[in-house]
DNA sequence: ATCAATTTGGTACTAAAGTATGACCGGAAT
DNA sequence: ATTCCGGTCATACTTTAGTACCAAATTGAT
């Protein structure tokens, strides 16, 4: 709707020009050789109307800056688990499972009762854990574990 | 120096333009009551030359987009020692330094080694920091020290 | 189906951890 | 000076951890 109303102002205003343009052309004729003046006029003032519409109507183009703004995120608990260690050690569920639990404080009873296994099975993986891991006790797996970052 | 250049640029378009328009002026006059179309395309051409001086001078719009690039921050050693707990404790600086090792997987044997002491002296150590903490073994005492943030 | 790895559990043993108690020394506070 | 506390060390004991070796059931993949 804009785009109409704008027609209409710019036929409205050529209307206008063409009476002005016959007057200014009428004038000027009665002094003789002054038409290259008058042409003068015209290129003017077309030129000026040009630069005027395409203000009004060209789109500048935009250049698009754009601007990394670096935001900090401070993890609450850096517990990203690395799992290229863990794999490394090539635990197994049971064992992986035994060694959280140890981590926890837990003695050897505490995970038997936790699991529904016997102290007996409990060991076994201990042990187990204690040779892939490469530790002599339970105190350095779990060292070794924070350490590597392969529990929460 | 670029803005030197155009002017040169549209100086000489000027001067052109100038013959161009005395010889279609010229042309034109042959034929009587054409004035009216001269004029016609002399307002068209410089309309269309106002047009691209305008789109060569118009300034691109600069639209800035910021982008949130998410940093992560990792703090090599976010171990603020929680003085509170610690102090809460109440151990003695000799209990605290066999903590710290005990933390680190040593066993009592390389704590007394470490500290130039008696195992006899260490299992001492031991006993009353677990009395003091609440623990009932040295995996216990390391977790609970993690937790509370009392050691490295 | 077979084979390897996992999971489970056992016995027997050793090593280490942990408890209880007592003793000696030295410094700091009362 | 005496008391209190931290630090040291010891002995004797119990408990737990850890090792070694074995064996059976289960599982997963070829």
């Amino acid at each position: 709707m804009k785009g109409f109303r704008h027609i209409i102002l710019y036929g409205l205003i050529l209307a206008v020009l063409v009476f002005a343009l016959k007057w200014i052309q009428w004038k000027f004729l009665i002094v003789d050789n002054a038409i290259d003046i008058y042409i003068g006029l015209i290129a003017v003032f077309f030129t000026i109307l040009g630069i005027w519409v395409a203000t009004q109507f060209v789109k500048p183009a935009t250049q698009t800056i754009i601007v990394e703004k670096e935001v900090i995120i401070t993890q609450p608990e850096e517990t990203t688990i690395n799992e290229a260690e863990l794999k490394k050690l090539d635990l197994s569920s049971r064992e992986y499972e035994v060694l959280q639990l140890l981590a926890k404080g837990y003695s050897n009873a505490d995970i038997a009762g936790n699991l529904f296994l016997s102290v007996s099975t409990i060991k076994t993986h201990v042990s187990n854990l204690f040779l892939k891991m490469d530790v002599k006790s339970r105190t350095q797996a779990i060292e070794k574990s924070k350490r590597l970052k392969i529990i929460k």
